[in-house]
DNA sequence: AGCACGATGCTCT
DNA sequence: GAGCATCGTGCTT
């Protein structure tokens, strides 16, 4: 299948965010083949986005975000879990889109056990289900190189997508704090 | 099915 | 030192 090239994530955040609703999530691990297709997504857009991270301007955790668009953003948090987000817009501008679910496909049985049977429903459950953390963080998605990228999959109807507020967001103030920028894909 | 809470440690002020 | 783009458990309805 087709890697999504540098040019797609370029694209507006919102754009990018709508359309890797359906995509397929790859990644090698142990020399097997993974890939889950992408069921949720949320867009972090810019230092004004009181949400972002890169809200209070770059620092040594977010400055992947500001390099060019294509890269894994993979961030800490809460102590425990990992988090994995696609650079998007032009360099210098930083702003992401946050993978928030999967469903497993490729190796299926082996992401599940990963999984200990539980779901993969979750920005957190899903990196440990594919094995992503912080030592990949920076990498390019638009080649092999990593183990880690994504390829274009079934386009998705407007009528299966559901689009809301950012989850988590508690102390964010308003407007952000409920701005529609989180993209479901239900079946 | 839904809510409340504790776990756990990095990041930035 | 406070806060965090979360998760799993355990309890209530």
């Amino acid at each position: 299948m087709k890697i999504f090239p540098r040019h797609f994530y370029a694209l507006p955040t919102l754009i990018v965010a709508r359309e890797l609703l359906g995509a397929r999530l790859v990644r090698i691990l142990d020399g097997q083949r993974l890939s889950a297709i992408i069921t949720e997504t949320e867009a972090y857009i810019g230092e004004q986005d009181l949400g972002c991270h890169a809200h209070a301007g770059k620092t040594k955790r977010n400055t992947v975000m500001y390099g060019p668009p294509g890269h894994a953003y993979v961030y800490f948090t809460y102590g425990m879990h990992w988090c994995l987000n696609a650079v998007t817009e032009a360099e210098g501008f930083p702003a992401a889109v946050l993978i928030r679910a999967i469903k497993p496909e490729e190796g299926a049985e082996i992401i599940h056990a990963r999984r200990n049977g539980r779901d993969t429903h979750g920005p957190a459950k899903l990196t440990q289900a594919l094995g992503i953390d912080g030592a990949l963080n920076g990498v390019n998605l638009c080649d092999q190189a990593a183990g880690l990228w994504i390829e274009a999959g079934s386009s998705i109807p407007d009528e299966a997508v559901t689009i809301g507020p950012r989850v988590g967001l508690y102390t964010v103030p308003e407007p952000w704090k409920s701005k529609p920028w989180r993209f479901t894909f239900r079946e």
